[in-house]
DNA sequence: ATGGCGTGTCCAACACGA
């Protein structure tokens, strides 16, 4: 089975990009059984349900107005019997960092009853941007990531398979940077941002893409501007954490760079994980 | 050279992204 994530920049103009991929990665019989969206910029109410469920999709979404947003998409065919619609596939949901109380919808957490193996535990999350490392907005981005980690510390006990996926905004290494000395010190890289990083990793995560052999200069996100994706002038911040458990059933971890090919693009490619079931 | 492009909103000029 495999899931995935993927920051759409606007739910509302990329739709036709979503439900063309997840149609195509069925055709290769390779299908998403989860999919976890980052930036839908929509309220709730706005949420496409109808499109998605019928091309085979049922989803659970935390939106708010203009910014921010999350979703996590699961595969109506790779569902449990026991799952038959959103209240019996989407288990424990949660919205929001409980430590959080503003109004910004970063964080989205259910409990999937897949067919044929255990339940995983899905967060599907978009971290603050951060700006820059002298503004207000990195400040709130490293008090974010703190709050995370305390709530992660408690995700972890409760959940043996937990996977964290989604726009990070961190690129983790050097490696993950198409020009590490123009971005040394800057907003993804500073060394504050990748300290959090690895304090999530310390909880008992794993960085899924990097358990495998990749192919180097392997990013997630281009910038619009300056030809960044024909130039791979790009960075890797997308990420699927997975716990002890998970790790062990991993068998790959991909970024797919077709949809940053089409067609007015999210600026964010999706990334994968391709997990085995017991 | 801190812009460039894309999206949403108070529909026009700005906020924000990364």
């Amino acid at each position: 089975m495999r899931i995935a994530a993927w920051n759409v920049n606007s739910l509302k103009v990329r739709l036709p990009h979503v439900i063309r991929w997840l149609q195509d990665q069925e055709a290769k019989q390779q299908p998403i059984d989860a999919l976890c969206l980052q930036e839908l910029k929509l309220t709730d109410d706005k949420y496409p349900h109808q499109e998605l469920e019928a091309a085979g999709y049922l989803s659970l979404a935390a939106g708010q107005k203009t910014y921010n947003g999350v979703a996590i998409i699961v595969r109506k065919a790779a569902l449990a019997s026991i799952a038959s619609d959103a209240a019996t596939s989407f288990l424990k949901p949660i919205r929001n960092i409980p430590a959080n109380t503003d109004e910004q919808q970063r964080i989205l957490a259910a409990t999937i009853p897949f067919a044929g193996t255990k339940p995983i535990r899905l967060v599907s999350a978009y971290f603050p941007n951060g700006q820059s490392p002298d503004s207000d907005k990195f400040i709130y981005k490293l008090d974010w990531l703190s709050k995370l980690q305390t709530w992660l510390t408690e995700e972890l006990q409760q959940n043996q398979r937990l996977a964290l996926l989604g726009d990070f905004n961190i690129a983790p290494a050097d490696a993950d940077v198409h020009d590490p000395k123009a971005w040394e010190g800057q907003n993804l890289v500073s060394p504050p941002e990748r300290n959090a990083f690895q304090e999530l990793i310390n909880l008992g995560f794993s960085d899924s893409f990097r358990m495998f052999e990749q192919a180097p200069k392997t990013f997630s996100w281009w910038d619009y501007r300056m030809m960044g994706f024909r130039r791979n002038a790009g960075m890797r911040i997308d990420h699927i954490l997975l716990s002890e458990d998970l790790k062990e059933k991993c068998s790959a971890s991909v970024v797919d760079k077709e949809p940053r090919t089409w067609e007015q693009p999210s600026d964010h490619a999706p990334v994968i994980a391709t997990i085995q079931k017991t």
